[in-house]
DNA sequence: ATCGAAAGTGTAAGCGCTTCCACTTTTCCC
DNA sequence: GGGAAAAGTGGAAGCGCTTACACTTTCGAT
């Protein structure tokens, strides 16, 4: 809301009015449409600037019925994936004249509310999958609004978009086995996302496809107070009368795994030589823990201009088949899951 | 934008004509102003329900002369330091009904402009030091436009909100003197923004008072790839015959000190034992690499809360004074500043 | 010179909402 | 039961911009 210093905001009426001419030339000149000649134009630039007018977006909005601003819902903003994802995101919207309106469900009492309100002033809504419930996502639809779904399975009406998940688990888990590992374990909750499913599936199929019984999951939070537990709890394992000690853990993410990995290291158990351990998300400490994390990269910005593009493309009715997107992963072998040292800087790319 | 599935938007008039009521009594009722009776609240309940009814914000903010949502304006988006403060923001943004519009500068052919179409849609603008220039802030400010400055100094017109960079900085250089290095480097370069130029402030500082010739800064971008190279010219110039080898690296942020800390190691170097290096940050891989990075924590997300609250205090005329935040930093002792064990976990806490 | 087309400009009608004001209905107290 | 006050409602005027449409000027070709 610009207010010049002295008393209210200018107006394009103040720019005409100071340029001698009318507020449709103005409006021309300012937005480059329409025939306008070079006095006028000249004059309505220094009007505009001795004035330091700023139009007001929300009435060319009502004007043109048009906000040129997107929507972005995410759960949440921790780690770096978000960061990357919504610099992707803003990238691409900032190179096509659109803003982006942010809104982090995690810790808001009313996200229908929230979203709903943010549908009033974007254009379309991209929402990430674990940032929303079904219900609203299709309240949203059903006034009308596009949307884009970010790792999250397709519903129609909507566009979606999501990182490769299953094969790469699949392969990272075939990768484990074949070198030996008989008793692995999947760390994370498949419930806690539909990303996390896909992986715990790729796991299970890996299995499967073995003759392997596999192994139920490991119902806990992403995160690396979980890890630490769990480490903890193979350790007490290790002097009961049980069952065969786990000789590999799948965790669902980074932080699981470089608490676990730490976990178990420090209390004298060799990774890779007795546990191999692997993560999700090649986070930056993945590659300053030692040993280094073999983890599966998701193209974070690359899934946010993606999202963003469609969206764009929803808007402006460029499109209006549905489309749903997978964009492939990259398995990052490090140490820890017990890869022959040749193959360390070896990287698969998943099929898309 | 919403459009019912059935045809164009569904508008207050809509409502109105549904509910048999006057548009007037159809805002009142959504708004919760003015008195209404029982009946017609429910009426244009219903009536907005099953129109799927989502008000236009930009025929509101047209009306009542205000946004309700905020702008920031940041350079980048990558490590997780902006996700904090974003998180923080957008935190506190939605707890008192404000959206907030992102836009990240690095990058955009012309930031000026983008800033200056983002004023006509918000209330108010946060500018992070590094992502905007000068004048460019100024120009805003000509504008009309409220402005806060994270990790910027102060600009008369603007509020302002830092983290306590010099004294960290400096209490952190003493304590390296006192346990006896001789040859600290600043590894970074104090132009690149003014918490750096803060940081080397206190390194300096804490040269000055005990009478030593302060070392000149490193000139390096706040880079992995240059804490690397840094590293490197250090190992061949152990073997030259110049003057002795610096015994401790100040790093300007993790990102050098990690690359750096590796570099060294991995060549045979001792850390803490021949050289101490400290970072600046605290982010994850920070205590994952080992030995563990000391560093200094900054609070990013109050760093971001605080930020919205100065600028909304400003949109709503709550206060008219300028002020200027500085938040307290934590100084992380971790083994790589060659701490004696007992100290690990000890933490002090900057003055404000 | 003359005419037609093109270029340049202004008038005015919205866009969808809030809110002042005037008006009608209800409520409540004597 | 009568009156004043309160509650409830609607009409209509904007908020600042875009954009048909109508109009005037300029220009080039005959």
């Amino acid at each position: 809301m610009p207010s010049g210093p002295t008393g209210r905001p200018a107006t394009i009426y103040d720019v005409a009015a100071r340029a001698k001419l009318s507020i449709a030339t103005v409006s021309r000149v300012l937005q480059g449409t329409g025939p306008v000649s070079a006095k006028a134009r000249a004059r309505v630039d220094q009007a505009a600037q001795e004035l330091n007018y700023v139009p007001l977006r929300a009435a060319r909005s009502l004007a043109v019925q048009r906000h040129e601003a997107h929507g972005l819902v995410l759960p949440d903003l921790a780690g770096p994936f978000y960061g990357d994802l919504l610099m992707g995101y803003e990238r691409w919207a900032g190179e096509h004249g659109q803003s982006v309106v942010i809104t982090v469900t995690h810790g808001n009492p009313d996200p229908r509310r929230t979203v709903m309100d943010l549908a009033g002033r974007v254009d379309g809504i991209v929402v990430h999958g674990n940032a929303l419930d079904l219900p609203t996502v299709q309240g949203l639809r059903k006034a009308g609004v596009p949307v884009v779904l970010i790792a999250h399975p397709p519903v129609t009406g909507c566009d979606s978009v999501r990182s490769e998940s299953a094969a790469s688990a699949e392969q990272l888990t075939t990768r484990l086995l074949d070198h030996g590992r008989e008793s692995l374990l999947f760390v994370g909750d498949p419930a806690s996302s539909y990303d996390v499913s896909e992986r715990y599936a790729g796991f299970a199929k890996a299995h499967e496809l073995r003759g392997l019984q596999v192994p139920k999951p490991i119902r806990v939070p992403l995160t690396e107070e979980a890890g630490r537990t769990v480490a903890e709890k193979m350790l007490q394992a290790t002097t009961g009368p049980r069952t065969r000690r786990p000789d590999g853990l799948v965790c669902a993410n980074d932080e699981l795994a470089l608490a676990a990995l730490t976990t178990l290291a420090t209390n004298g158990i060799g990774v890779p030589g007795e546990i191999v351990v692997t993560g999700w998300d090649d986070v930056m400490a993945a590659r300053y823990v030692s040993p280094g994390l073999t983890t599966v990269r998701q193209p974070m910005a690359e899934l946010g201009r993606v999202a963003a593009e469609r969206l764009h493309e929803r808007v402006t009715g460029a499109r209006t088949r549905a489309r749903n997107d997978v964009l492939a992963t990259e398995l990052v072998l490090r140490d820890s899951c017990g890869t022959s040292p040749g193959d360390a800087q070896q990287e698969l790319r998943s099929n898309t």
